[in-house]
DNA sequence: GCTTGAGCTGGAGTGCACTCCAGCTTGTAG
DNA sequence: CTACAAGCTGGAGTGCACTCCAGCTCAAGC
């Protein structure tokens, strides 16, 4: 697999997935004799993963550190199972809050519905 | 109120409420004899309700437009309804992304457990 | 009436997370 | 064998959302 096609398949570009493999949240793939990078399917699901740390608003900083754990193979599992619990927390906080916000906007609308109505009324 | 006491109750830092100004998100608030900037009370929850937009991931640009909107009074309310049932629906679609995750989270933990107590017993 | 903390303005600087570019090499299709 | 799309590197540039700074004025306490 070249770039080209993990960028297709991932939906990042060809430089997001350069720029990942520079600071670390994806490890140096193997090269062609050309000098290109060849990719295996795997790390597919390690970008999907990786998308789904930052949909849920873990820092740059956090992935990194936790992409580096997983390279040190499984010495560092009770470590990243830390990091993890500890997002999971805050994911369910901010679950709780747009629970809150989402409400929050059922609410509005309804009442700006009602004021439009009567404003028609009138 | 004076710009301190409203960053403080409000969590935003002085140079955040004059650059929220600026941009057009807080409305120029009245001014005493020496220049200085007096809010009222309902800033604060004007303040509040911006940062659960943002919290949910409301764009800046489209904060400005609401606030905007909102300054021109009643005859933008079918326009405010509209922008905050489009958000509805992304809040809508975060909750369920960020459900799918926190059950990943979930699995992860527990199978990284399973792995830990399985080294241990070697 | 002087000190000191808070506020003022305009503009420069920061951190994050990419995104783009120049100038080059590689590889496939006609 | 030649065009040309795709890949390579190092480094510069971008957009967002603040954040900080210099140099000033204002106001409350001793």
């Amino acid at each position: 697999m070249l770039i080209g096609d993990v960028a297709k398949q991932s939906g990042l570009t060809v430089d997001t997935l350069r720029f990942y493999e520079k600071i670390g949240l994806i490890a140096p793939p193997m090269r062609n004799d050309g000098g290109r990078r060849i990719y295996g399917e795997d790390v597919l699901g390690w970008i999907k993963f990786l998308e789904q740390l930052n949909a849920t608003g873990m820092k740059q900083a956090d992935r990194i550190h936790y992409a580096a754990l997983r390279q040190q193979g499984d010495a560092t599992l009770s470590e990243r199972r830390e990091m993890l619990e500890l997002h999971r927390e805050t994911i369910k906080e901010q679950l709780t809050l747009m629970q809150g916000t989402l409400a929050l906007m059922d609410r509005k609308v309804a009442a700006y519905q009602e004021m439009e109505a009567k404003a028609k009324g009138h």
